[in-house]
DNA sequence: TCTTCATATGAGCAGAGCTTCATATGTTGC
DNA sequence: GCAACATATGAAGCTCTGCTCATATGAAGA
């Protein structure tokens, strides 16, 4: 938290510098801790196989309940329950309780945005299997 | 590997679903395993935030030298270095060598077309610390 | 009310990853 | 060749996180 987040081009025993005035330039430009932490959030949520399933189950079949969205990821419901509170608790779900059941949602238009930009640069082969 | 990628509709003991015929299409447009995993390397690479401020600072500097990415973001050469070491191996930017100087700059326009886009919707303010 | 079912939660473990410290490689100038 | 310098690399340590197992909550049906 107290970290330097910048650095002033002259003090003589600051850090080892080639350009210094791009160093100023390009240490201004960067956004404050805050905001680099909240976008890493929100790639982190998108970095992990198992979440990243459960996001585009959600995105090819729009609302679906826990036990369908484990089925359809090969995950076990706990593991699923686990990613969907996480998922929750950022936004990028919305939950609609019927019953006992709960169905979710994206809700998050930035990261289906995100989501749609990376599917559309994998190869986008559904299953890499041979018969 | 041999993890089940798609599960069976008309199966008595398979998995609890609730809407069989949802859980089959939403498996079958699931991309495969080697897709999956590349997308979230790719997420994965844009999700810690020291590695993030590198990226940005080679975003918004261009073609820059180690110590001064390293002045730029408030980080140590070291941990620098590593970092662009792993962004060479995944191909996100490239290195030109001069002397004993190393230049490094982006080169990755997929890993561009993200970072721009996480970045225009976080409120980009350049640091957050007021007078 | 008691059982069954769908989901949620907590604890604990195992693996991955990021940083630092120390050292190596390769380059420039003397 | 030698010293100073820019970067690269290795190993160790520490933290974080995502899974599983066990259990809890809450709803539906008998």
């Amino acid at each position: 938290m107290s970290r330097a987040s910048y650095v002033a081009a002259d003090e003589s025993c600051a850090v080892r510098m080639v350009d210094p005035d791009r160093v100023v330039t390009v240490a201004g430009a960067m956004p404050g801790t805050e905001s680099i932490e909240e976008l890493a959030g929100v790639f982190g949520l998108l970095s992990d196989p198992g979440r990243l399933r459960v996001i585009i189950a959600l995105l090819e079949g729009g609302e679906m309940c826990v036990c369908d969205i484990a089925a359809a990821c090969g995950h076990s419901e706990s593991a699923v329950s686990h990613t969907l509170r996480l998922l929750r608790a950022h936004h990028v779900v919305r939950v609609r309780r019927s019953g006992r059941m709960a169905y979710h949602r994206l809700d998050d238009s930035h990261v289906r945005m995100l989501l749609d930009l990376g599917l559309s640069h994998v190869s986008h082969t559904p299953d890499t299997e041979a018969p």
